[in-house]
DNA sequence: AACGGTTGCAACCGCATTCAG
DNA sequence: CCTGAATGCGGTTGCAACCGT
């Protein structure tokens, strides 16, 4: 049966996002914190559902989402993870902090798994003798599969009980994240810059197809930035902060053409003192409301973590790293 | 230039799980 | 403990951009 779809209602708003629905989204979010969606499209004046915004703010908006390429280290981290765990995108997700479950899905199915099949077709046709042992090797691999999945969550969960009864919780928490994934982190670059920078971007694609905003005057530029940044931005009398009224009246769509003007347009040059106060504003969220953006980004290092990075770096630059790892179709991929 | 096929990605759908009353 | 609602997750779809003819 299933439970009816949450978003059937009429007049609720569906398809691509629209960067004014972005910025009220993330200005709103910026003020309350992730969580509890379901007062979001009340609150904001959005016409999307709750599922909708929280979606886009995982996928999109989040602090901290690397777009683009992904890194050969990448990839061989996604096949490593998917043969290991299967098609559980949001635990692969977990080893890679700056990518969705959903880019990850995504790069998958249109480039890995092809990449995965021209290799399987090149290796079927090299011995040209597959056929019937094909089906039951497969079958074997599969097999093989969840007996890893198996173990590899008993061996997390012993782990995940081993730190949590550990007494010396200090180091965890000064260190929560391991020294290769921190060696990852790009210097300097906080994790809403980078959002920042996904903002940016979609401003500037929204500036170049918005003729309106040309028109608009520059006046604005000084109150933009720090206006993005400052949670009294649509409160009208910068009071209302409660969720129960911090609708964004004035992040209308009216209001963000006089916001983000064409000189306005945050772009990666000018963007820094965007960048700092977003900074210093989400950390003020950090503390206030305890919600942890950075922690959002820093899975726990386990046995298999340990496992992929002390492989990744012993890795050959060629060819053999899979050897010994019994990945079946993963091997030799590269 | 026009058209059809392909590709890549954002977003949606529906089921599973978790949580609060 | 039960029930209904919220949230999480993986599969799938829709569509714009790209490419070859």
């Amino acid at each position: 049966m299933g439970r009816p779809p949450c978003c059937d209602k009429i007049g609720v708003k569906k398809g691509p996002w629209t960067p004014e629905e972005d910025i009220i989204l993330v200005s709103y979010i910026q003020q309350h914190g992730p969580g509890n969606w379901r007062a979001v499209p009340g609150n904001t004046g959005l016409l999307r559902c709750s599922k909708s915004c929280r979606l886009r703010w995982t996928n999109y908006l989040r602090p901290g989402i690397k777009r683009g390429n992904f890194t050969e280290h990448e990839e061989k981290m996604i096949i490593h993870l998917q043969a290991l765990l299967g098609n559980r995108w949001a635990a692969i997700a977990s080893y890679l902090p700056q990518r969705t479950d959903n880019d990850i899905k995504n790069y998958w199915n249109t480039h890995l798994r092809k990449k995965l099949k021209k290799i399987q077709g090149n290796d079927e046709n090299s011995t040209g003798q597959e056929g019937a042992t094909s089906s039951s090797s497969q079958s074997n691999f599969i097999k093989g599969q969840w007996e890893r999945r198996l173990q590899t969550d008993i061996h997390m969960a012993k782990k995940a009980l081993v730190e949590a009864l550990s007494l010396d919780k200090s180091d965890s928490l000064a260190n929560p994240i391991s020294p290769v994934l921190a060696q990852q982190t790009v210097p300097g670059s906080s994790s809403y810059a980078s959002s920042a920078e996904n903002i940016s971007r979609l401003l500037q694609n929204w500036m170049k197809n918005s003729p309106k905003s040309s028109q608009l005057s520059r006046s604005n530029s000084e109150t933009t930035q720090s206006s993005f940044n400052n949670p009294s931005i649509g409160s009208g009398s910068g009071s209302s902060s409660s969720p129960s009224e911090g609708t964004i009246s004035g992040a209308t769509p009216e209001g963000f053409d006089a916001l983000f003007s064409e000189g306005n347009a945050f772009t990666p040059e000018n963007s820094a003192i965007f960048q700092v106060e977003s900074k210093l504003n989400f950390q003020n969220i950090n503390s206030e409301n305890g919600i942890l953006f950075q922690e959002e980004s820093q899975a726990p290092l386990t046995l298999l973590e340990k496992w992929l990075f002390d492989d990744a770096i012993n890795a050959p630059t060629q060819g053999d790293e899979f050897i010994g790892m019994d990945l079946g179709e993963s091997a030799g991929f590269f």
